[in-house]
RNA sequence: GGGCGAUUAGCUCAGCGGUAGAGCACUGCCUUCACACGGCAGGGGCCAGUGGUUCGAUCCCACUAUCGCCCACCA
C-alpha cells in the first residue's frame, strides 16, 4: 500500500467503477428499499446543506443494500420555477435583454439550456460526494413523464372541483409580477408607523379616526369597522363616513374582528389590500376597488392627484396632503410585519388576480389522519406538532404562477372565457366536440414548482404508468429532508400520495437539523459565509476562498468584516481533507439537534482519523506479508489458537456492531460515528495493534498462535471497513480491495459485501480480563509520564498484596503486560516483606510498585501521592456519606447499596495504602 | 398570542435517575520499527437559576432567566 491515501487521485476511479459494474443498480433481491431524493434546485451548485442531507442519505442506502435490501436511491433534479427563471433572466440582463423581448419559446430555450449546465454541476458534485444513487433512473421534474403526472393530477383534481380558478386576494410579488403562495411569504418585523387619520361622518360634526400602518390604501377603502360592543362608536354604525382626499362615502360597519383597545378602535376597511379586510367586506358583501397595477403602482380607480405614484410616494403624498387638511391628527411609532418576498426580497401586495388554487382541506384531513393512525413517522417525533399544526390550520394553495419556466397549466379558454381543463388541446376539442372554428387559447401560468415536487415519490418511479418500480419501490421508505421544507414539501408529498396511491409515500421522515456556520449562523452567500462542499474535498487557498465569499455579498460594507473573519478563520485557507473525511464528519454532526455548527476543526480531526484507518491497514499487511495468516488453519484451529487479546478485540468487536445496527435504526449517525471512532483508535489501532505486536514478536508464543493473531488482525479490519464503508465509502473501498484477496473474498466491491451482523463471542471472560489489564498497564504508564521516566527507560517492577488469582491473572497476560508497559522484570514481594522506597499505584488492591532506585524524586511522588489521596479522600466521604444514611440503604435496590459498599471498601483500602506509602518517605 | 427547541470543559457537542464524556484547543514528555494527519501522560466542569418529586436529580416535574426557530388576522 503507498504511504498515504490520496483522496484526489483514487475517489474518482473508485467511483467509475462502482457505476461502471452497476452496483448502484437494485440488486432485484430481498425486500424492498427506497429512497427518493429531495431533487436539487438547477440554479447552481451544490451547497453543505445538500452535502449533509446526501452523505446520510447515502449512509443509509449503503447500509441497507449491505443488509442485502432491495435498494433504490432515486436521483433527480428540480426545475426550480421562480428561481431558476431569476437565474436565466439575469444571464439576459447581462446581455442587455429581457424575456420579454426574446419571447416566450427563445426562453424556455435558454433555461433548458442553463438546466443542462447546472445540471451537470451538480451531478458531478454529487457523484464527488460518493452518492450511490441509480444514476440511470435519475428523473427532472419536467421531464416528459412527469408532465404527464403532473397534467393527471391537475386534471382530476379539477374534475373533482379540488381544484379552482378565481378572483382571490393572494399575495403578489410587485418585482417578479407573479402570485406566490402563503409559503413564499416572509414576515419581517420593522419598526414603522401608526398613523391616525380623522374621517368626517357625513351630515355631522362628528368624526372618528382611524389608526393604519397602510395610509396609501385608503384611497381604496369600502368601509370603517368599529367593534359591535364598543359604547364609544355604537351610534355611528349604518352612518356614512367620508373618505378623505376623495369624494366618496363610505359606511361605518360593526364587525367582531376590530379590536376595541388596539389604536381608536376604529379601522378602515380596504377589502381589495389587505387579507382580514377581505374576509371583513365578504361578510359585510362589500365591493372590492383594487387601486393598484401590478407594479404596485396606483391606478385609474384613484383620485386623479394620486395616479401613477409608487405606493410609498403615494403614502408620502398621502400623508402630507392629509396634514395639510388638518385630518392627519398624530403619528406614532409601531413595530409591524411587513411581508417579503421568498425569492425577490420585495415587499408583497396582497392583491387581486385571477389564480389557481388548491382546495386543500379534503387533502389535508386524510394526511392529519395518516400521522396520527401511525402510517408514518417523524424522527425526531417532536416534528409531528409543526406538521399537524399546519396541517389543520391549512389554506387553499395558489399553485399558479405568472412564468414561464415550469408546467403550464393545463388549461385552455374559448374566446368568450370559458376554461376547458385537459392533458392537451386536441383531447379538449374532442371531448367537448369543439370545432376547429373555435379558437382555443392555452393558460399562460405555470403551476408553482411545489406541485410537481409533491408528486416526486410517485411520479419518479413512473406514474401514471404502473411500472415495475411504482410496484416495488412505492411507498418509500424513509425521507431525509429538512425541517424547512415540512411545509413546502413533505405536507403535502403526504396529501398527494395518499390522493392518487392511497398510500403514505413514505413510512418515516427523517427531519435533518440546518448546517450553519461555525459561530451558529445561516451560511449565505450574501453573507460571505459560505463553504462549497468540494472546497472542503480537495481544499482550496485563502485567496480563493475569499473571491468566492467577497463576490456575492449582499452589501458592499460587509467587505472588511467578511474578510477579516475568514483570514481569522482560515489563516491558511483549506486544506483538502478528501470526500470520506467530510462525509464522516457531517456523520458526526448529525445530532438530534436542529441547528448544527459546521466547525472546520471537526473536519481535520476526521481527517487525521482516515490517515488513521489507512495506517492501521498498512500496519496489518505488513504483519501478514509473507506471513502464515491463517489460510491453512481450520475455523476450529484457528477459534483455539485465539491469544487473550484476539478474544477481546472480536468479543468487543460484536458490540459494536449490535451498537451500529442499533443507531442505524434510530437515525443517530453522530453516535454511530462515535462508536466507530472510538472503537478503531481507541480499541483497534490504540490496544489491539499494540497487543499483537507483542503477540508477534513473542519468542514464547507457538506458530499456531501467531497466525492466528495475524489472522484475528486482518479479519477485525475487513469488518471495520464493512462497518464504515456508508460512512467513508472511498478509503474503506481501496483498502478493502488490497485486502478482500487475502481472505478470499472474490466480489468487486465492498458496496455489495453484506454488513456485519452479529456473531456468538468466543469468550466469557477476555473483555474483564483486558480491561483489568488496560488499568494496569495505565497505572504504571501514568508513573511514567508523572515522574518524567523516559519512555524507553525499561522499569523493573514489584507487585506487593497479590492475590493468587491476581498472579494467575498476571502470568496470563504478563507478556503483553511487560511490551505495553515497557517493564523488564517483575517480581513479587509476599505479604511482610518490606518495599524499598518506590513510586505506588494501586489497581482492584494489587499494589504496582516501581522502586524509586535514582529514576524518582521524592518529593515529586510525594506530590503526585498527595493529589491521588486528595481524590480519594473526596471519594470516600461522598461514599460514607450516601451509606451513612440509613433512607439511602433501605430504600436504594440492592445491588445499588452492594455496589457503592464495594466500591467504599475499594476506596478505603486504597486509601490506607497509600497513606501508608506517603508515610515510609517520612 | 400559540407551538417547538437550546442553555454540560476555552470552542463544537454527546450523555442521562446512582463514580460527568468525546473531538478540537491547552500543558509536559517522546521522532519507539502503521501513523508527528503520531504516541504517552496531564490540567480543565456548583451540567443556566429557583423550587418540587425521589433514598438519590445534570437527567423527571413546575417556574424563572437568556438565546433561537416556526406558526398566528391586532389594523
Amino acid at each position: 500500500m503507498e504511504k498515504t491515501f490520496e483522496p484526489k487521485l483514487r475517489e474518482a476511479k473508485i467511483y467509475q467503477k462502482w457505476e461502471e459494474t452497476g452496483c448502484f443498480r437494485p440488486s432485484g433481491k430481498g425486500k424492498a428499499f427506497s429512497i427518493v431524493i429531495p431533487p436539487p434546485n438547477v440554479t447552481g451548485t451544490l451547497h453543505m446543506g445538500h452535502g449533509f442531507q446526501l452523505t446520510l442519505m447515502d449512509a443509509i442506502t449503503r447500509y441497507q443494500r449491505m443488509c442485502g435490501k432491495n435498494t433504490l436511491w432515486q436521483l433527480g433534479t428540480d426545475h426550480a420555477g421562480i428561481a431558476t427563471q431569476l437565474v436565466v433572466e439575469g444571464k439576459l440582463r447581462e446581455e442587455g435583454k429581457t424575456r420579454q423581448e426574446i419571447g416566450r419559446e427563445a426562453f424556455l430555450e435558454r433555461a433548458l439550456a442553463w438546466k443542462d449546465y447546472s445540471k451537470n454541476i451538480i451531478c458531478s458534485q454529487q457523484r464527488r460526494l460518493g452518492i450511490s444513487g441509480d444514476w440511470e433512473k435519475e428523473r427532472f421534474t419536467l421531464d416528459d413523464g412527469l408532465c404527464q403526472a403532473v397534467h393527471k393530477v391537475f386534471v382530476d383534481l379539477y374534475n373533482e372541483g379540488l381544484i379552482y380558478r378565481g378572483k382571490r386576494l393572494a399575495n403578489w410579488d410587485p418585482v417578479l409580477k407573479t402570485a406566490v403562495s402563503d409559503l413564499e411569504v416572509n414576515l419581517v418585523e420593522q419598526t414603522g408607523e401608526l398613523w391616525y387619520i380623522r374621517y368626517p361622518i357625513q351630515d355631522s360634526q362628528e368624526s372618528l379616526i382611524v389608526a393604519t400602518t397602510r395610509p396609501e390604501t385608503m384611497l381604496g377603502d369600502m368601509a370603517v369597522a368599529v367593534n359591535p360592543n364598543d359604547e364609544r362608536y355604537k351610534k355611528l354604525i349604518g352612518k356614512q363616513a367620508k373618505l378623505p382626499l376623495t369624494e366618496r362615502f363610505i359606511p361605518i360597519i360593526a364587525d367582531d374582528y376590530v379590536d376595541q383597545n388596539f389604536g381608536t378602535g376604529c379601522v378602515k376597511i380596504t377589502p381589495a389590500h389587505d387579507f382580514n379586510d377581505y374576509l371583513v367586506g365578504q361578510r359585510h358583501k362589500l365591493d372590492l376597488l383594487n387601486i393598484l397595477t401590478e407594479d404596485a403602482v396606483l391606478n385609474d380607480n384613484v383620485p386623479k392627484a394620486y395616479r401613477g405614484l409608487e405606493r410609498f410616494e403615494a403614502r408620502k403624498k398621502i400623508l402630507s396632503d392629509l396634514e395639510n387638511i388638518g385630518l392627519l391628527v398624530k403619528t406614532e411609532k409601531h413595530i409591524n410585519k411587513i411581508p417579503i418576498g421568498d425569492r425577490s426580497g420585495a415587499i408583497l401586495e396582497p392583491y387581486l388576480t385571477d389564480q389557481w388554487f388548491v382546495k386543500t382541506k379534503p387533502l389535508a384531513e386524510k394526511a392529519i389522519r395518516a400521522l396520527q393512525n401511525g402510517n408514518f413517522q417523524f424522527v425526531p417525533k417532536n416534528w409531528d406538532k409543526t406538521y399537524l399544526n399546519w396541517l389543520e390550520n391549512i389554506e387553499d394553495w395558489c399553485i399558479s404562477r405568472q412564468l414561464w419556466w415550469g408546467h403550464r397549466i393545463p388549461a385552455w379558454y374559448d374566446e368568450n372565457g370559458k376554461i376547458y381543463v385537459g392533458n392537451n388541446e386536441e383531447e379538449i376539442r374532442q371531448k367537448h366536440n369543439l370545432s376547429k372554428n373555435i379558437k382555443l387559447k392555452q393558460d399562460e401560468d405555470v403551476l408553482d414548482t411545489w406541485f410537481s415536487s409533491a408528486l416526486w415519490p410517485f411520479s419518479s418511479l413512473g406514474w401514471p404508468e404502473n411500472t415495475a418500480d411504482l410496484k416495488t419501490f412505492y411507498p418509500t421508505s424513509v425521507l431525509v429532508t429538512g425541517f424547512d421544507i415540512i411545509f413546502f414539501w413533505v405536507a403535502r408529498m403526504v396529501m398527494m400520495g395518499l390522493k392518487f396511491m392511497d398510500e403514505i409515500p413514505f413510512h418515516k421522515v427523517y427531519i435533518t437539523g440546518l448546517i450553519r456556520d461555525s459561530k451558529g449562523q445561516k451560511m449565505s452567500k450574501s453573507k460571505g459565509n459560505i463553504l462549497d462542499p468540494l472546497d472542503l474535498i480537495d481544499g482550496i487557498s485563502l485567496e480563493g476562498l475569499l473571491q468566492k465569499r467577497l463576490s456575492s455579498l449582499m452589501l458592499a460594507s460587509q467587505k472588511e468584516e467578511v474578510e477579516k473573519a475568514t483570514r481569522e478563520e482560515f489563516p491558511n485557507g483549506i486544506q483538502a481533507s478528501g470526500t470520506d473525511a467530510l462525509r464522516f464528519t457531517f456523520a458526526a454532526l448529525a445530532t438530534t439537534s436542529r441547528d448544527i455548527n459546521f466547525d472546520i476543526s471537526r473536519l481535520e480531526g476526521y481527517r487525521n482519523f482516515c490517515n488513521k484507518l489507512w495506517n492501521a491497514a498498512r500496519f496489518v499487511l505488513l504483519q501478514i506479508e509473507g506471513q502464515d495468516y491463517g489460510q491453512t488453519l481450520s475455523i476450529e484451529e484457528y477459534k483455539n489458537n485465539l491469544a487473550l487479546p484476539d478474544q477481546w478485540i472480536l468479543d468487543s468487536l460484536q458490540d459494536l456492531i449490535q451498537n451500529i445496527h442499533f443507531n442505524f435504526q434510530e437515525y443517530r449517525f453522530d453516535l454511530i460515528a462515535e462508536a466507530l471512532h472510538n472503537f478503531i483508535w481507541n480499541e483497534y489501532c490504540a490496544w489491539y495493534l499494540e497487543f499483537s505486536k507483542a503477540t508477534l514478536n513473542s519468542t514464547a508464543q507457538n506458530e499456531k498462535v501467531k497466525t492466528a493473531t495475524r489472522r484475528t488482525l486482518l479479519e477485525v479490519l475487513e469488518k471495520l471497513l464493512r462497518l464504515i464503508h456508508p460512512l467513508m465509502p472511498f478509503i474503506s473501498e481501496e483498502i478493502w480491495q488490497e485486502i478482500a484477496p487475502l481472505l478470499s473474498i472474490k466480489d468487486s466491491s465492498i458496496m455489495i459485501q453484506p454488513y456485519p451482523t452479529i456473531e456468538e463471542k468466543t469468550s466469557s471472560d477476555s473483555v474483564v480480563k483486558i480491561e483489568w489489564l488496560k488499568k494496569v498497564i495505565l497505572a504504571v504508564r501514568n508513573i511514567r509520564g508523572e515522574m518524567n521516566i523516559a519512555p524507553s527507560k525499561p522499569l523493573e517492577l514489584l507487585f506487593k498484596n497479590a492475590t493468587d488469582k491476581d498472579r494467575l491473572a498476571l502470568d496470563e497476560i504478563k507478556d503483553y503486560f511487560q511490551t505495553l508497559a515497557r517493564v523488564s522484570k517483575i517480581s513479587y514481594l509476599s505479604p511482610n516483606e518490606t518495599a524499598p522506597s518506590s513510586a505506588v499505584a494501586i489497581v482492584d488492591g494489587l499494589e504496582i510498585l516501581v522502586p524509586l532506585a535514582g529514576l524518582i524524586d521524592i518529593t515529586q511522588e510525594t506530590a503526585r501521592l498527595n493529589k491521588e489521596i486528595a481524590k480519594l479522600e473526596k471519594d470516600r466521604l461522598v461514599l460514607e456519606n450516601k451509606l451513612k444514611n440509613p433512607n439511602f440503604v433501605d430504600k436504594a435496590p440492592k445491588e445499588v447499596v452492594a455496589a457503592e459498599k464495594e466500591r467504599q471498601e475499594m476506596v478505603k483500602n486504597n486509601l490506607q495504602k497509600l497513606q501508608q506509602q506517603l508515610k515510609s518517605f517520612g
